[in-house]
DNA sequence: GTCTATATCCTGATAGAC
DNA sequence: GTCTATCAGGATATAGAC
């Protein structure tokens, strides 16, 4: 193999096969025979299976942790007290564009999911280590736009909120992209109807 | 060991184990020495390993379904057109109370979850096939409650709930069962909470 | 940096005695 | 129904030539 690639094709190869079969069933043989690289280089450059998955981990999650700072920061230059929606819609919209990403959502999408279930506290931890600061700014910002609400309730409305986005995100749904829709059309009605159904769900009053 | 419970010592242990290190690293020496049987039993009672795995899954699903029947059935009884408030209790409460279950309620969140990412679509026909009924009665109850809203609407609203519940149940949030408090309050006011949430955001009108 | 060859271990499954 | 022993294959990781 031509020097200087064997290291991008690995993760690209991984990042396929780890999407599909899972960080378990995915072999490092498969990944290298996927990757026309040698076996033996995926120890030579990651050192293990494991550092592998993390560096796969780490691509995805640096892209979205990008993306919501840059539509966090955005928001705040143009008006440090937004509505509500407009909060929402910087928390939601870079997650669910870039799980409909045609290249790479599908892949960002399994590989979150299945870092949640093979991993479990320790993803939680990892997530929470890199990527906790741009959570806590946009809790804040949302509690502070809900000042009627101790932020316990806060924390769980949003719980719900992200609940539903991730649920979205995995297209685990009834909903379908059906043939012929434009992918922009779509995730844009998504976008808008998650944003309006958790501002209504935040915002409600006690009955 | 004592003839006849063999069986059963699997399928307990194998729930044990599958939940905590997922279908494919729990390997069938784990099961069997947990369960304290022969490896051969395994093959001998259910066939292969895979066999093993849909009979865990139809145990814990089977549960479910059985509690959302009633739930479904009893408010029906009750009042053939019930608010959407009660309709939602029916749907999240069986779900919630058997996630918080202090026996069985963390194996069952996590072969379920393992279940969506590991075997994906194939799970999903699955869900459909065996327990699709009570889903889409649930549908058309709600749906019925919201007739100025398109289905596609509806579908849409109704897998945030969905979303909103799964995340919920899996603890995944920032909402945790604080030291002290009594699980069976945490767990009532998490169900209002959600079903109050879920209703705001499947009522609210276009702005 | 890349390769071959291999060490070491674990997997699911099964044949056959009891 | 339960057991031992084993098969056949696949896994990660590495030593060492190039």
């Amino acid at each position: 193999m031509a020097t200087g690639q064997t290291k991008q094709r690995i993760i690209q190869a991984a990042e396929h096969l780890f999407a599909s079969h899972g960080f378990v069933r995915a072999s490092l043989r498969q990944v290298t025979e996927l990757a026309e690289v040698n076996l033996a280089s995926v120890n030579y450059h990651f050192g293990s299976k494991e550092n592998l998955i993390q560096e796969v981990f780490r691509r995805h999650l640096d892209g979205l942790n990008v993306e919501r700072e840059k539509a966090f920061d955005e928001l705040m230059a143009a008006d440090p007290n937004p509505p509500l929606s407009d909060l929402l819609t910087a928390f939601i919209a870079p997650a669910l564009r870039l799980s409909t990403d045609p290249v790479h959502g599908e892949y960002f999408v399994q590989i979150v999911t299945r870092g949640f279930v093979e991993y479990k506290d320790q993803f939680r931890e990892f997530l929470s280590r890199e990527y906790g600061d741009i959570n806590r700014r946009f809790f804040a910002a949302i509690a502070h736009k809900l000042p009627h609400l101790p932020d316990q309730e806060v924390a769980r409305r949003l719980d719900f909120t992200i609940g539903a986005l991730t649920y979205s995100m995995g297209d685990f749904g009834l909903t379908k992209l059906a043939d012929g829709t434009d992918r922009e059309d779509y995730l844009r009605a998504t976008i808008d109807s998650l944003v309006r159904f958790s501002e209504a769900g935040l915002t409600r009053t006690p009955t």
